[in-house]
DNA sequence: CGCGGATTTGAGCGACGTCAAGGAGCGTGG
DNA sequence: CCACGCTCCTTGACGTCGCTCAAATCCGCG
């Protein structure tokens, strides 16, 4: 899977933790030397997909756990008429199949929206991980509760807020993001369509088209092919009622 | 706070770990001596609460984590203007206050739904639980990523299914967290009001009470004093298109 | 040029919300 | 014991937000 060589003895290597490009982002936070040693050979390879690729699949025993490098993906479930709904985002620096290592199968699907690359870690050595790295098991945890945190805000915005308040919500929310993660394009955020938006705010493709359209008018936001522009960041989260990202630094692995 | 003497030196340690109530029960997973030995030190005393009592309030800073010993509460956010939106009920087992423990603040508020029982922690000993106790470390991970997966599944229930399923749903849910927690007593499960519902699924209050009594027609449940009757889990189950929950047994501290 | 995916817009409808009113159960004080 | 004031549950009437259906349009790509 991850790993493969490609010709010869030569690995898919091209990052090295030691140059790992998110390290140096004001965002997250550094790693001591003991502690990049060990990631280092925690990490097993790259994995690289094209857009629209399933990275995970709910029901499946994976083997792996992965970081993402570089790319965008999503979180999602279904259900058994079709029906989806996206929990969240995946974006450079964020764990993915955290939750599909500890529990024995994915209780989630996630796809890439981009092509993506990803670090490959072995879920075989998380045992390793906690009982040598203390600091890095407690990033695990805090990782775990801080998506835990996300989908709390989540779960406010679809089952109480109005789908004006909704949208405004979750464009603040991706846009703080992705400048947290360093991949602000100019002003293009997003590779998505109005459908993710839908499936994340539990709208219908309608809808949500109608209701970015009010958020247009207002100009708050233009949106652009497969993704949108951000006219008024502060006005948005204004009428989200949103209070914004919290956490200046995050751990990641 | 906690641990405080009621008259002499005696203190209101109703339940020395060694003795605790739940680790009999089938869907705990046992302790080794040496984790017992730590959990019943990290363990600093006990809180008891009255019905309506709020035990964590968003936004603050708290120096304890919990784990309910007895009783029920959940966790709710609220929006500036007074909707709220409640995330989960908290059984016994179940920790309180991990979040905010690892952040810096609570970003949801916590409030007891019957007479509660807390096992007070301290926030300051978590470093030495995540040095000295890999296995617990491991744990505590886990139950992080549980409540994710938990959170998953209510989110693509608010935001995808319809009311009747919604419902049908959550009184799965409730009934067999219920159940594997051991407090189902006789027929009466659930001391909440119909507003709690409602605020969980993202409903009116009036509609929750129309989609009740659809369920009550189709002879699923039946609405009891702040509580409801199950009578056909199975047709609820089915109904909801839920899984159901997939762990048998679960780590606790 | 043709095709498929994405976006737009209008029309009509239905699920769910709001408003309003009433009843049942219960604890408290007179 | 009774009256009262709560909280919670119920039900009807009516309004509306958001859904479905349908049809264009736009655009990148083969």
């Amino acid at each position: 899977m991850a790993g493969e060589t490609t010709r010869g003895q030569q690995t898919k290597w091209q990052t090295p933790c030691q140059q790992c490009p998110l390290r140096s982002l004001p965002s997250f936070r550094d790693f001591s030397a003991k502690e990049l040693d060990f990631v280092a050979q925690f990490k097993r390879g790259e994995l690289s997909v094209e857009r629209g690729a399933t990275i995970l699949v709910e029901g499946m025993h994976s083997a792996h756990l992965f970081t993402l490098l570089s790319g965008w993906a999503f979180r999602y479930k279904l259900l058994p008429d079709g029906r989806r709904q996206i929990m969240n985002y995946v974006l450079p620096g964020d764990l993915v199949g955290l939750q599909g290592s500890l529990m024995d199968e994915m209780d989630h699907s996630v796809e890439a929206l981009t092509p993506v690359t990803l670090c490959v870690f072995e879920r075989a050595q998380l045992g390793r991980l906690f009982e040598r790295h203390a600091s890095l098991a407690y990033d695990l945890t805090w990782i775990a509760a801080h998506e835990e945190t996300i989908l709390d805000e989540h779960l406010l915005s679809i089952g109480r807020r109005t789908a004006l308040e909704r949208t405004a919500y979750l464009l603040s929310f991706i846009h703080q993001r992705a400048r947290s993660a360093g991949i602000v394009g100019g002003r293009r955020v997003m590779p998505i369509t109005q459908q993710h938006i839908a499936d994340t705010l539990g709208l219908s493709l309608v809808h949500t088209n109608k209701t970015l359209r009010k958020l247009a008018d207002r100009k708050l936001m233009r949106w652009q092919d497969r993704g949108c522009e951000i006219l008024d960041a502060e006005g948005l989260l204004d009428l989200s009622g949103w209070e914004g990202l919290k956490r200046k630094t995050q751990p990641f692995i």
